[in-house]
DNA sequence: ACCGCCGGGTGCC
DNA sequence: ACCGCCGGGTGCC
């Protein structure tokens, strides 16, 4: 009896606390879902880093005790439990949903306890067969790590006599599966569009009215927020509802995610659209408010400052208590686009759609950087109608209302991540933000929460709400890992957990399997709407832009210059014949591209050549000598805005490094080639040794003293003397007109500058070098049509990378050519973008008889290949075509 | 028999 | 668990 009563207390402690969990009022299921999250994230920050160590067989005990069900082939996962009091080693099995399936057998959850508290290895069980009794099942455990971790793990495994199956030893083909990746990647958001998609006006309360294609993003995200229709990847079975992707399957219908990503490109209208969502379908498709005529004139009129605007909202919600609030509840408003729809919405549906919603969420909670704070303001202003009551309050500044009820109350909240952050980390969680139970949280510019571990994704995923949304123009912009956050935040089941999202998209994708990309595809397809300005509407372009043309203006050197150019080539020729007939060209990069740039700069202006050009081919004798060397290679290579792509990553060099062989890489990407390679590592370029002692950083001082020395030496150049008779003659046929000068140089920005003063042309200056803030003011300035604002941007070819909006500008110098003609396309799409009014022509100045009418010749064959294959080209051949390139370009 | 064998009770960590 | 293990009952052929 007493036996029995201890049984029975065990038992209980079992379910309830002998894994460490509370009696807590949180469901079990919810605390050990919160416990898989919690653990491995160490290794799981970088899940796609490891390789396959093999993979045993064990067992899973104690199924009877738990809940938890798994299907045949159904991933689970493996969660330490030290506080265990029967043994300090127990491994819990959970499926997918956290739900405990049972424990890892004894002796094999030593082995596991060690390997896992060490970090030796990630851990990963699929239940091959399911469950054929009520008591063990079998499990197939893999083990995923650093390659440096393989022999301990192996030694591990086998001390202990259990036997470790070899994965599949494949040596990744790392490098070949990341120029597909890349493109897999670049075209991941596109060609999103659904032609089914319908489209859906705006209710009267907006007063603008809504473009085709913003028509369908309403009836897409009204669509989102109300059908209860799960993603493909479940399937109904009977009476589960089973998981393609996990092989899972759960009872209960998932919850759906009743919201997206919005990511069309900037300027066709996410704000507009979303406006129209906010007052068209507040509770069930219904609207959220409609003019009403009779009351006076409300103060929606936000052409007054911020401040005024809190003043007036406050105002309102506490005179004004919500009559268009309750009339839409009741269902008694006009107007509303009364269902025609309906048969597309099943009773089921529409049943469990409405038992989720929470009649206290009303207000709409938006979150945007404080830079776009002013246009939500503005654009409410011009897409409201003046008589419609809309209570809006801006939840910023000191003095803002902390007040729950009153927040509760409102229409809509409008925040910044910086506010919501900090108030999330001041309450301990607990903010009058997180307090509130929201109808809808949108967050702008959405891609600002990319990253899992700031202060202001955790406090954006702690909202409580039952719609979400994410604006974003860039859904992703460098690293899959940034779409896990997206994807958290909509709690997009079941890869709002970590872990699954690692197993099923991330380290597949990364990796190079094909199944898993088609995943990644569907998953993305099923939340978002992209649209870019290219995109076409049942075969009509989105928006239409004004034409844009490009000429050719050929520049003839004077006779002196001519002479020192050819000088130069002559010289450089020689090297050059010389490392392609010795075969060591890319052994030599960074000479050959020093000589190709002197004759490029040859080409804008004498001034720009450095004191960094001389002695080629010399050899360093001391280390200082040899870093010296190596500093001013890197400076050629990177202050001259070549453009060069690091031949690990294959994007843009960040954070650059340049190795002893003179090839630059990002430091991270150069840095993980010598950690997996060890003493072996070689250049990927040269395949000359490398060590991390020898990388060199770009020293961070800059010479200064020159500048001057240039301009008190002040000589003309025919290109300049040809963008100055150009900018010249235009100012005197329209003076309205506003002109880009783009230079990959920008010591040439700085030399025009003193012929642009002379001419007395107001202008500004765009580089790389200057900070956030001031590139934000010199574009305001340049865009804003105030007397007396400047003509001209000199802007560097790299500046302010994509998104900036230089649309007052409608004309493009081009002062050189650049090797990657994206670069220069990208360029000109910051002026011939939507907003631009005028008809856009750009200008090339190409130096008749140089290196750089070669340069075009060979950006054309770029463009060639691009538009026949895509560009699949893997390092190894696109080391060759540099080479004949750079043949090509010295006329070798 | 300080064994073997039988068969019931029992069962995660 | 249609197992293994434990421990009590039992005991020539």
């Amino acid at each position: 009896m007493q036996k029995g009563l201890y049984k029975y207390i065990l038992l209980i402690q079992r379910w309830f606390g002998g894994a460490g969990f509370s009696f807590a009022d949180d469901p079990v299921t919810e605390t050990l879902s919160q416990a898989i999250r919690g653990t491995g994230e160490e290794l799981d920050r970088e899940p796609d880093t490891g390789v396959l160590f093999g993979s045993l067989r064990g067992s899973v005990v104690g199924l009877r005790y738990y809940t938890g069900v798994v299907n045949k082939g159904e991933m689970v996962s493996l969660v330490r439990q030290p506080q265990n009091p029967y043994d300090r080693n127990a491994v819990m099995v959970a499926n997918v949903y956290g739900s405990q399936v049972g424990h890892i057998k004894r002796e094999l959850a030593v082995l596991l306890a060690n390997i896992m508290d060490n970090n030796l290895a990630r851990v990963e069980g699929v239940v091959p067969f399911g469950v054929t009794n009520q008591f063990t099942m079998s499990v197939v455990l893999s083990f995923w790590g650093r390659e440096e971790n393989r022999d301990a793990v192996v030694r591990q495994i086998t001390s202990r006599s259990f036997k470790l199956q070899s994965g599949p030893t494949g040596t990744h083909t790392h490098t070949h599966t990341l120029t597909q990746l890349k493109n897999a990647f670049d075209n991941l958001f596109e060609n999103l569009m659904d032609d089914k998609i319908g489209e859906r006006e705006a209710v009267e309360a907006v007063c603008t009215p809504l473009l085709p294609h913003q028509k369908q993003a309403l009836s897409w995200m009204c669509a989102c927020e109300n059908n209860a229709a799960l993603p493909h990847f479940w399937e109904v079975k009977g009476e589960l509802f089973y998981n393609t992707l996990t092989h899972s399957s759960v009872r209960e219908r998932p919850r759906r995610v009743r919201g997206g990503i919005l990511a069309d490109d900037m300027g066709l209208g996410k704000t507009l659209t979303t406006i129209a969502l906010i007052l068209s379908n507040f509770h069930h498709g219904k609207p959220l408010c409609e003019p009403v005529s009779n009351l006076k004139q409300f103060a929606c009129n936000t052409r007054l400052c911020m401040q005024n605007w809190v003043v007036c909202v406050c105002l309102g919600g506490a005179v004004l208590e919500d009559l268009d609030f309750a009339a839409a509840l009741s269902g008694l408003t006009q107007g509303a686009p009364q269902k025609k729809s309906k048969s597309l919405v099943s009773p089921v549906e529409a049943a469990s759609s409405q038992s989720t919603d929470d009649p206290a969420a009303r207000a709409t909670l938006i979150i945007c950087p404080l830079s776009v704070l002013s246009n939500w303001l503005d654009q409410l202003d011009q897409h409201v109608r003046a008589d419609v009551k809309l209570n809006v309050y801006l939840y910023y500044g000191s003095e803002r209302n902390r007040d729950t009820h009153f927040l509760s109350s409102q229409h809509m909240v409008l925040t910044t991540y910086n506010v919501l952050s900090a108030d999330y980390s001041v309450s301990g969680g607990a903010s009058p933000l997180h307090t509130v139970r929201w109808l809808r949280v949108v967050l702008d510019e959405g891609h600002i929460i990319r990253n899992p571990n700031t202060q202001q994704s955790k406090a954006v995923l702690k909202l409580n709400t039952q719609r979400r949304w994410i604006l974003t123009g860039t859904p992703i912009q460098n690293n899959l890992r940034d779409l896990w956050m997206l994807v958290a935040f909509l709690r997009l089941k079941p890869f709002d957990v970590r872990e699954w999202w690692n197993r099923v998209i991330q380290r597949p994708v990364t990796q190079g399997d094909k199944t898993g990309l088609q995943n990644l595809q569907a998953l993305v397809k099923c939340v978002t709407l992209r649209r870019t300005k290219t995109s076409r509407v049942c075969g009509r372009p989105l928006v239409s832009l004004p034409e844009r043309s490009v000429r050719i203006e050929e520049v003839e050197l004077t006779q002196k210059e001519r002479e020192e150019y050819e000088l130069a080539r002559t010289e450089g020729r020689t090297t050059i014949s010389r490392y392609v007939a010795e075969g060591t060209v890319l052994r030599n990069y960074a000479d050959v591209l020093a000589i190709l740039v002197r004759l490029r700069q040859f080409c804008c202006h004498p001034g720009l050549l450095g004191k960094t050009t001389t002695h080629t081919g010399v050899v360093a004798v001391t280390p200082a000598e040899l870093r010296e060397r190596l500093i001013m290679k890197l400076r050629l290579v990177l202050g001259t805005g070549s453009d060069e792509e690091c031949a690990v990553c294959l994007d843009s060099v960040r954070l650059p490094v340049i190795t002893h062989c003179a090839h630059v890489y990002c430091r991270p990407c150069i840095a993980e080639v010598i950690r997996s390679e060890q003493e072996q590592a070689r250049c990927p370029l040269c395949r000359g040794q490398i060590k991390a002692s020898e990388l060199v950083e770009f020293p961070l001082e800059e010479e200064e003293e020159e500048e001057s020395n240039l301009l008190e030496n002040w000589r003309s150049s025919s290109k300049v003397e040809a963008l100055m008779s150009s900018l010249l003659r235009l100012r005197s046929e329209d003076d309205s007109i506003r002109s880009l000068v783009v230079s990959q140089f920008t010591r040439f920005l700085t030399i025009l500058e003193i012929p642009l003063r002379e001419e007395g042309f107001k202008f500004v200056r765009l580089d790389g070098t200057m900070s956030q803030k001031r590139r934000a003011q010199v574009i305001q300035e340049f865009q804003s049509d105030a007397p007396g604002s400047p003509l001209i941007m000199l802007l560097s070819l790299k500046a302010g990378g994509v998104g900036i909006n230089l649309s007052a500008a409608s004309r493009v110098f081009l002062m050189d050519p650049a090797w990657n003609p994206a670069a220069e396309d990208q360029c000109v799409d910051r002026c011939h973008r939507l907003g631009q009014k005028r008809d856009v022509v750009i200008t090339k100045f190409i130096v008749k008889g140089s290196v750089e009418e070669n340069m075009v010749k060979i950006q054309r064959q770029k463009q060639d290949l691009v538009e026949k294959a895509f560009g699949t080209k893997n390092p190894s051949e696109r080391k060759t075509s540099r080479v004949d390139e750079i043949r090509a370009l010295m006329e070798l």
